[in-house]
DNA sequence: CTGTTAGCGCTTTCAC
DNA sequence: GTGAAAGCGCTAACAG
């Protein structure tokens, strides 16, 4: 009880020696004998000695924390990021802080205010959209910062992402030629998530490049779900005045919610109505016919991030921006029209 | 650029007070007139000062931090109980540190020395299950600890979950009562997942109580996902010594790959074999033949969680235990049969 | 290889 | 209501 616990003095005096050879000992730099440094070691087991790292850091005026902001835990592909980035960096000593703005620019800017009293080794924040504010801490802060998910000619300081524009473009024009025309998007709440406005974007610039647009821009409030995507198929498909060959949504998550309402309705996919997801998730491996998605490289993004951050605390900055390329997957879910 | 930045001195020579002066307006204590208090943060906002935690950490021997252990962060599970603490703790003014374990009770005690050092205000793990150092350490840390997911009547120190062992034997009851008696398992790798296994034995119970029991114990090693059920169930169904009436799965997403499966063999469900799940996630919400599972009270988990560490925190202890109910959702992937 | 001397930037007393 | 002194527990820099 008591968390008082044995502090660097006690293991110096228990061991017999200096506390700086304590301190050496604990951090398992060089200048010790292996016999004073075992001694030590076995002693600080002894009385369960934890080192205090607030002192450190504060000794250091650094820290091994990173923090890291994402927009949601929900979305798997958030946490697959995560997930990929956590092993090399808790491997090279760091320690990671993971905050959820909910897509909002203000919590991730109150956030940014919190996390820097920590003196954090670098900060994680996603996308290329910031507030002023947050950006011009993040620049003046010295602190290597690297965005990801987004990709941008102008990072702050290091960006891995994807082109969310392009990814959009890129459908878009596969769609068009298969010969769709009429594609409805299906998403949260306008403005909520400015990769997905982006990716809607390069979409309907895709079909306005031949001479058509989108029929319907259906948004549902909430967080992405499978619910979302029903329901808002379910309204798209009420609206009989604009009546859409291809459903095109957030994500796969969403447009299996719309498959289901299509099949509900006894509306065939592909032969009546195109459906399309987008990041090709897990669900797509079981389905008996697969989605028409855009494979988002996930692990890459984490693994290229957790190397260029390590690299960067160590000073050494290679590429600013990394762009990573999405692929179409041509899935059962649309088909040859016209 | 620097991040040397201003300290607290700084601020109070340009304010004309004492150092103190400045540590009570940042802090918001009383004990500054309304003039001086104002004064202060004005000059402190425009110096741009960033108080330095570690330093005051170091002072006040504690730390906002909270320590947050969960196993992963692919399963939406853990997604939903952190979401539903953060707000209570952000707005207490707690910070959180999250970490994944990935199932290994080895990498939940390096964690936990790592946090340890830290001074957390508080600390949370998942499941009851812990190395020995693991309990020791927590208990000796004199620091509040919650158990989360699971319960039990000997908790570290408080504990807020569900009866796993309960809750697989009231499944367990309800299929017997419907008729099936050559139930099926389907999850991953034995012993990964201490919860699951509770689960499994408390369904295996019901059914011995019925003069049956488990048929298959299919195993898939890897993370949680829906191929691992498609693949659990494909290599169950492939087995046509035992062949099973009801297959139980880890969780809906498995259970929905088995059903995937199941379509593909042309194997009718409900009317060939039943399927059930575990947790009642969002898929469930869409699926037109709803999944027979457990609804399991993640929201209600994450908010009592919250409650009881922010009272913890200060001082005030009442249950030590919280055990919520699980609640049976009679889907149509099962039905009465015989 | 080991120890000594100064702090790191803040908060806790305890005066005034 | 405000301030001065004395650390919190550790590490950088230097000496030996």
């Amino acid at each position: 009880m008591g968390g008082r616990g044995a502090k660097i003095e006690d293991v110096a005096r228990a061991a017999g020696v200096s506390i700086m050879s304590v301190s050496r000992a604990m951090r398992g730099v060089e200048g010790l004998s292996p016999e004073t440094r075992s001694r030590i070691l076995r002693t600080a087991d002894k009385l369960d000695y934890v080192p205090n790292r607030a002192a450190g850091s504060l000794a250091t005026a650094a820290s091994n924390l990173i923090g890291i902001s994402v927009p949601t835990l929900f979305d798997s592909v958030f946490a697959e990021i995560l997930d990929e980035m956590r092993g090399p960096l808790l491997r090279s000593g760091y320690e990671l802080m993971i905050e959820t703005s909910d897509y909002s620019r203000q919590r991730e800017e109150a956030w940014i205010e919190r996390i820097i009293k920590w003196s954090p080794a670098a900060l994680v924040v996603c996308g290329t959209d910031h507030s002023r504010k947050s950006r011009e801490r993040l620049a003046a802060s010295g602190i290597p910062t690297l965005e990801i998910w987004d990709t941008t000619d102008d990072p702050i300081d290091l960006s891995v992402g994807i082109d969310h524009d392009a990814a959009g473009y890129a459908m878009g024009r596969h769609l068009v030629s298969l010969g769709y025309c009429r594609p409805a998007y299906i998403g949260t709440t306008k403005g909520r998530d400015p990769r997905a406005e982006k990716r809607v974007q390069g979409l309907a610039r895709a079909f306005e490049g031949a001479g058509s647009g989108l029929v319907a821009d259906m948004r549902i409030d909430g967080p992405s779900s499978f619910d979302a995507g029903r329901q808002g198929c379910a309204r798209v498909l009420n609206d009989l005045t604009e009546w859409p060959d291809v459903l095109c949504f957030l994500t796969d998550h969403l447009a299996f919610g719309g498959l289901m309402e299509c099949a509900a309705r006894g509306l065939e996919v592909p032969e009546a109505i195109g459906i399309v997801g987008f990041n090709d998730l897990g669900i797509n491996d079981v389905l008996p016919q697969k989605l028409t998605t855009s494979r988002t490289p996930r692990a890459q993004i984490g693994e290229t991030s957790a190397r260029m951050l390590i690299a960067a605390m160590s000073g050494i900055r290679k590429a600013r921006t990394v762009a990573l390329p999405v692929e179409i997957v041509h899935g059962k879910s649309t088909r040859k029209v016209k």
